[in-house]
Order: C-alpha cells, then sequence, then structure tokens
DNA sequence: CCTCTTGCTGAACGGTTGTATGGTAAGGCT
DNA sequence: AGCCTTACCATACAACCGTTCAGCAAGAGG
C-alpha cells in the first residue's frame, strides 16, 4: 500500500490541529456542537486523540480558550491613546470565526471553574495592557466592556451592526474623555 | 389516598413553570444543564411534559428566550436622560439569574435560527426605547453595547466589576455627551 | 532492510440525550 | 356520585455522549 491510512505529527502540531478544530466546531454550532465526533472529524483525526492529547474534551476546551486570548493579548507593544479603536477592533479578533468563539466560550466560562480562573488570569492581563494606554484601570474596565458589548451587537444583530459601525459608536463615546483615539 | 399523586395546573400556568425551572437551569449550569431531565425535575413534573406543552425543548428555550426580555422591555415609561442609567441597570435584570442567563442566551443565539430571527426582533424594540431617550440611533446602539459588556464583565469577573462600579463606568462615559444621566 | 518507539486507531462500554406513546388519574361539571 | 375531558405520567426507544484500552502501524534511527 503506497498510501499510509494515517499520518503522524509532533504532539504539539496536533494539538494545534485539534485546538483548531475545536474553534470551527464552536463558531459553527456553538457549544452543543463541541463535541469529541464533531471534533475529531473536522481535525480528520479518530475519536481517541482528545483525550489522548489534552485528558478529556475539557482539557481541549481549556485550550481552544488559550488559543482564543492569544491574538487579544498579542499587539500591544507601540499602541498609544491614538490606535487604540483600531487595536481593539483588529481584523485578527473582530472578524469571524472570532466572535462567535467567545460568544460559546463566555457561557461556559460562568459555569466552568477551571475555565473561569483561567479567565480571569488573562482578562487581569488584558484590562493591564489596556489601562496602560487609557492611563486609568476603571476607564480601563469601561473601554473593554463597550468593545465587548460591540463584538456582541455585531454577533447577534451582524445587519446592524458592521465593524466600521462598532468603530465609529466606540469614538463617539471615548473622544470626549480620551481626545481622538 | 388522600394525596393525589400530581396536581393539573392550566396550560398557561405549567407553562410557565416550565420556564421559570428552565431559566433556573440556564443560570445554573448554562446551556449544557438545559436538559429535559434538569428542567422537569427542578419543575418537579414528568420528562414527557416539555413536549407536551412546547412541542420540545427548542420551543421551550424560545419560550425562556422571551420571558428573559420581558423586564428588559417592561418599564420604559417616562423615562428621560436623568434615570437612564437607574434603568439600564434596574435590579430585575443586573442582578442574578438574569445575566447568567443571558451569557447562556446568546450563545445559543448566533447558531440557532429560530432564535435568531425573534432575538432581531426584540432587539429593535429594545434599541428603539433607548433611542427615543437618547435621541439618537447610533449612539442607542453604544449604549446598548456598553451596558451589556458591563453585564458581561460583572458575570466573568464579579470581583472586579459590581453593580455600583458598573454604573459608575457607564456615566464616566455618558456623562461628556449626554450630561447627568 | 530491520527494529523500536510512540502517535494513533477503532471498537466497546455505560450513561445520557430528546421524542413518541399508551395508559392513568385529577378535578370540573352535571 | 358518577362521568368525561385532558393534563399528566412513565416507559420504551434509538441516537449520541465522553472515556477507556488493547493493539496496530507510521516513520525515524540504525
Amino acid at each position: 500500500m503506497a498510501e499510509p491510512r494515517f499520518r503522524r505529527y509532533a504532539p504539539e502540531v496536533r494539538a494545534g490541529m485539534l485546538v483548531e478544530a475545536g474553534m470551527a466546531c464552536l463558531a459553527r454550532g456553538g457549544i452543543g456542537a463541541f463535541t469529541v465526533d464533531n471534533i475529531c472529524a473536522e481535525a480528520g483525526a479518530s475519536r481517541g486523540l482528545i483525550a489522548h492529547h489534552f485528558g478529556g474534551k475539557d482539557g481541549l476546551l481549556v485550550a481552544v480558550h488559550a488559543a482564543a486570548y492569544a491574538p487579544v493579548l498579542e499587539g500591544w507593544e507601540g499602541v498609544g491613546l491614538p490606535g487604540l479603536v483600531d487595536r481593539l477592533f483588529a481584523p485578527a479578533q473582530f472578524t469571524e470565526p472570532g466572535p462567535r468563539v467567545w460568544l460559546a466560550l463566555w457561557g461556559e466560562i460562568a459555569v466552568n471553574p477551571v475555565l473561569k480562573a483561567e479567565h480571569e488570569r488573562h482578562y487581569t492581563a488584558y484590562r493591564t495592557k489596556v489601562a496602560a494606554v487609557v492611563g486609568d484601570d476603571v476607564l480601563a474596565g469601561a473601554v473593554i466592556a463597550l468593545a465587548d458589548g460591540l463584538w456582541l451587537e455585531q454577533c447577534l444583530a451582524p445587519d446592524v451592526m458592521s465593524p466600521d459601525r462598532a468603530k465609529a459608536a466606540c469614538r463617539m463615546l471615548l473622544r470626549p474623555i480620551l481626545g481622538d483615539v
């Protein structure tokens, strides 16, 4: 047989493939589509692999959460007040499937203790980065809340809220306090 | 037997009991806990009742969504700019289990077509009410986004964001545009 | 070409899911 | 008190869930 039945990958490569497949399922069908069957079919692997690499489905979910947070935390070097809004709504996190994945994750974070602890850790780091730009911690919380809420509206009613309108709305509220951002 | 094995209720009464039980399950364990078994146990009824009254689990979910929206849409008579923030963060919608239920619902709305259509209908009505107060539709979208984002933070990191801090953050951003609200 | 490590498969398992359905009894009405 | 409507129960069912595990085979090293 010239064609091998399956390929072997380095563990971290295969783990990455499973994480990506998990995000795709999450974006397509929410947490209800985040099943071992779906994910392994999406990744083109057999059902045992998730347990093998992540110990179980919950382990993969934590890894997916971390992967979803990565683009949110990256690329803050050199960002000042001008450029803040562009950074908040950077394509990497504001275009699909990013927001869809977050929508599904939020519903689980509130309910899954492990995920919740992991989230608070990342969120604090995120908030620190934003606070460094706007100069105030409470204001940073408000800015993040505004951005998240605009993500939300875009997901739930895309006809009403586009990325451009979201940026405009964000600037409308922030300009009186922060100037041109 | 003096004690009857079960009680009979008027259909709309029993439907209300099931909706309430569904919201409790949603708040406690997210969409993963929204199962026929859980809900009927919570309501003290047998497993067949949901199909009997709502045609199926999806029917109940739509009813729960409508019930969750009710307190958001009520009580806007006579609300002007002063009082807007108090109305946005009224206890009926900002204290548990309200936000927890919404967190779970948001993840499904994006994915369930029936729920999505229903949501857009209610959301438009909500936005209209807010726009009537703030006088501008785009601004209304931004205000709702801000309020939703603050709900979110309070659910995900309650230690960091309390109802009072949420109100303060909201006023901080709105005062320069709307005055004292 | 052989060997050895190990990434991976795939079937089997017990438990849970939502729905369908035939039978039961609650409680209003006469 | 008896009847009759119908709200309700409780089981059965097939589909699907996540985990386990014994063994296969891919492919690097020799």
